[in-house]
DNA sequence: TTTCATACTTTGTTCAAACATTGGCATGTC
DNA sequence: GACATGCCAATGTTTGAACAAAGTATGAAA
């Protein structure tokens, strides 16, 4: 049956066989609405097939393609005999290739929440500079942010920027930097050399990211190129990873 | 017209409607040949679908599901009106790719030395199955190696193996592994699938890489496909970050 | 020559139907 | 209790069919 207590008659959503977005992908938007709400976590199940492809008023074959694409997107699991389950949500970021931090949960649907973010101009240290290929004491600008989701902090951004972008420290960081960067300073990341390690928090991190002092974190060196190769971006990442997992797709060199 | 000079008649591959394998899991192995092959790149195109499909003797839906998850992987590029042509491999260098760490450490001038090896037949773990793609408690061959250089362990490598290889557990595992299953079994790795985490080093861990407990080691989890996106090793691997870092180039995507 | 309509090829979308396979559950037997 | 059996519900596979949309090629009209 579909309309037992497990899955409640819900506004049952009629897709609009008219709009000229394919009913696919119409499905897809639903479903992704779907996985969001908890009521179908916590049933475990999606209502099956049959009857949800009934009261989205599309064939099986139809709603199939979009839950396909979800599946094979990570966010839903499919087990013959039993049911469609959302995926128990292991968020990873990254591919071969990288992204802006805050498109890469977007795309998972998650919504990423800014809890601070500090920007001040100093004296490059040495290291930083060695990256940015600036005389050391060159002043630039540094940006602390640390980022989460669900009311708990994941990640702390600290980025030097290369005096070359001309970024004045009342920019409006809430958005993507790399974003922010091809915009006002017509400079395009291209590649990113990366070193990772594992640490153990510091007070200070410990504190950004609420977890006790000597808890390993994954620590993220990244010096980033524009379309030139000139560094444009010296950051230090540090992730939590009990929400979190970096995920790479490399190919053999 | 479906043999028209740009598609010459091929030995029209019939598929095996026995075969457990399912149809579109077979068109799919045909048309990973078929990229392979450089007449279709040559030709631009492929055959189109409803031709293809006849001469696979398969539906043309069936067809479609296999050329979608190749679109999906970005192998494939489809435009109506136009028809299927195999992706332009894109030339990058040095892009997220990754080698034997024996060879690596080589070519930084770092001799690796073996701690210890060994080797058993176990049951796969869930997780492991799931990776490898096999029912779950199927035996696979388990290999623990510690390396390292100057006399200090620095890194755990805990693989397991895909029954498909073959690879007796007597085999000398003291070579490069890849290049080892590569001459074995004529099995080539081609890409990895990672995750990136850190953890702190357990009693065992600590033993084996000679730190306190607690220590917090680089967690890499990793999935190695072969050539025909098989899944063929599946290993779990900790490293100690003091003398050692994880580079990567990477490139936005 | 240029422009435009039209036919044709190819992929895109959607459907209904049938059967296979998987896993859970109840019912039975020993 | 242990085990086999069979039913049921759910996903998995495959087909044939029809029409839509995109892009190319052709030929007629301006």
């Amino acid at each position: 049956m579909s309309n037992n207590s497990k899955h409640p008659a819900r506004a049952t959503v009629r897709l609009d066989h008219k709009s000229h977005l394919p009913l696919h992908a119409q499905a897809e938007q639903v479903l992704r609405e779907m996985i969001l709400r908890p009521e179908h976590r916590a049933a475990g199940l999606l209502p099956d097939e049959v009857s949800l492809s009934r009261s989205l008023g599309i064939s099986r074959n139809t709603l199939r393609a979009a839950i396909g694409r979800l599946v094979a997107e990570g966010r839903l699991e499919r087990k013959a005999g039993i049911g469609t389950r959302v995926t128990e949500p292991k968020v990873q970021s990254g591919v071969g290739a990288w992204h802006s931090f805050t498109r890469e949960m977007d795309a998972k649907g998650i919504k990423v929440e800014s809890y601070s973010i500090k920007v001040q101009v100093l004296a490059a240290p040495d290291g930083v500079a060695r990256e940015l290929q600036l005389k050391p004491g060159t002043e630039v600008l540094c940006l602390d942010r640390v980022r989460g989701w669900d009311g708990q902090p994941e990640v702390h951004f600290r980025s030097y920027l290369h005096p070359r972008l001309k970024l004045s420290a009342d920019a409006d960081f809430s958005q993507p930097l790399y974003e922010l960067v091809k915009e006002q300073c017509s400079i395009v990341a291209d590649q990113s050399q990366e070193e990772l390690t594992a640490v153990a928090a510091d007070r200070r991190l410990a504190r950004l990211l609420d977890v006790k002092t000597g808890t390993p974190l994954l620590r993220r060196d990244r010096t980033v190129l524009d379309t030139g190769r000139r560094p444009m971006e010296f950051a230090v990442v540090h992730y939590r990873c009990d929400r979190f997992r970096l995920t790479l797709n490399l190919r053999q060199g």
